[in-house]
DNA sequence: TTGCGCTTGTGATATAAGGCACACACTACA
DNA sequence: TGTAGTGTGTGCCTTATATCACAAGCGCAA
């Protein structure tokens, strides 16, 4: 955020798709979700927005960067494009990631049961820590952080989870980039920095508290 | 979020301060913190930014809505602009909440021990559960969520966590609101709604997944 | 077949955020 | 007391993002 002056990419048909407008595709998907396990088969803009509380124009723009889904007068087919944003997410496969950093925060990521129903496999973890390194955490073996580019090649491993503590996450992040991860999902409160074509997400929550404070400050109390 | 059209604050003098420039003020603390550590006295913007990886006019402008912190030829000094910049967030203080939803995410976060250090203290916690409600866990008493409200108020709870599943997160997001608190750090995976004089901020991870994906499909291996 | 109600996709426009560049202030040192 | 060097604070411009508003397409009903 605010790293690179500005972020855009590009679809297949060479069109510039903005980053925020990446970011708010997985929660229409979420809401298709909704729709679908509901049994409806046509979906509005103006119902999604009702739903995500956001105008039926923004929904629309958003989705035009990407095709021409809907059938004026209709709305949307639900199913065709849940699926058809899943694919253009990449959400149609699923993807391997490792662990790197095994203390309590880690554990509680790798049992975390809400990445697998959405593709996302842990299929390895590394930390530093000789007494924890060739033990299983959930099924899951613990190697040493030497280890994390011959593990992340072989196991073809996508996404790296960061969850060290703050003065070791960079290294971390290195090692990570180096072995050729594409993605880092970053638990540790640094403002980590890594190439371009490496995409990093920071988990954050002591940062949103301290963000969500300053409103708190000057609240009348009700 | 794009909840609201724009959302904007005022200061004591009355000026407005856009949301995006409060949420970047816990990263200069963040930093300043470092600076402090390691024993500096004056800081410069271009130093913060390279620090930050961003450019120097924009840490200047976003500390320019809060007052004039700097010196001509000198840049900040550490400390001084570290004690300003909690103040204005509200951390000169510590903040009191609940846990909503003490499962295995609920639990993680109870012993997450990164919220204490920065004055956030989970005072309470609730759950659903018969079997859970009137057990300790991590040394905070479980209760049932109807005693949100007596609670909330008897301790002074200004930030609620939630961490149900999908389905309840909305049904315990207005409890909370009803029951006083200013702001909502939501784990579950829905977009939930408040009040306006109700600040939500969401933490999930898969979301987080799911739209770095789009950047994975389409890289280039190494 | 025509007409009407509905909803899309998108150019044009409005708003917000970011960055540039420079006058001015401050320090140091002669 | 003067001058050189440095870095702030901010008006103005650029870029990015959101919204408006409407022509055009679709389905249904008569």
């Amino acid at each position: 955020m605010a790293i690179s002056p500005t972020h855009t990419n590009r679809t297949a048909d060479s069109i510039i798709v903005p980053d925020v407008v990446v970011e708010r595709l997985p929660l229409y998907v979420r809401v298709l979700a909704g729709f679908e396990a509901r049994g409806t088969e046509m979906v509005s803009s103006e119902q999604l927005g009702s739903q995500l509380h956001m105008t039926p124009a923004q929904i629309r723009k958003d989705l035009s960067y990407f095709g021409r889904f809907g059938k004026q007068g209709r709305g949307y087919n639900v199913q065709a494009l849940a699926l058809r944003l899943r694919e253009i997410l990449g959400l149609d496969r699923s993807w391997n990631a490792c662990l790197v950093g095994v203390g309590r925060l880690g554990r509680a990521i790798i049992s975390y049961p809400g990445f697998a129903p959405e593709g996302f496999n842990i299929v390895s973890a590394f930390d530093m820590n000789p007494a924890v390194v060739g033990t299983m955490v959930d099924g899951i073996s613990v190697d040493a952080i030497s280890e994390i580019k011959p593990v992340v090649e072989r196991l073809d491993i996508a996404i790296g989870i960061v969850a060290v503590p703050a003065a070791a996450a960079q290294e971390v992040i290195d090692r990570l980039v180096e072995a050729g991860v594409g993605g880092i999902l970053n638990y540790a409160p640094v403002t980590a920095h890594a190439p371009g074509n490496v995409k990093i997400k920071n988990i954050d929550p002591v940062m949103s508290l301290q963000s969500m404070t300053y409103y708190l400050k000057t609240r009348i109390q009700a």
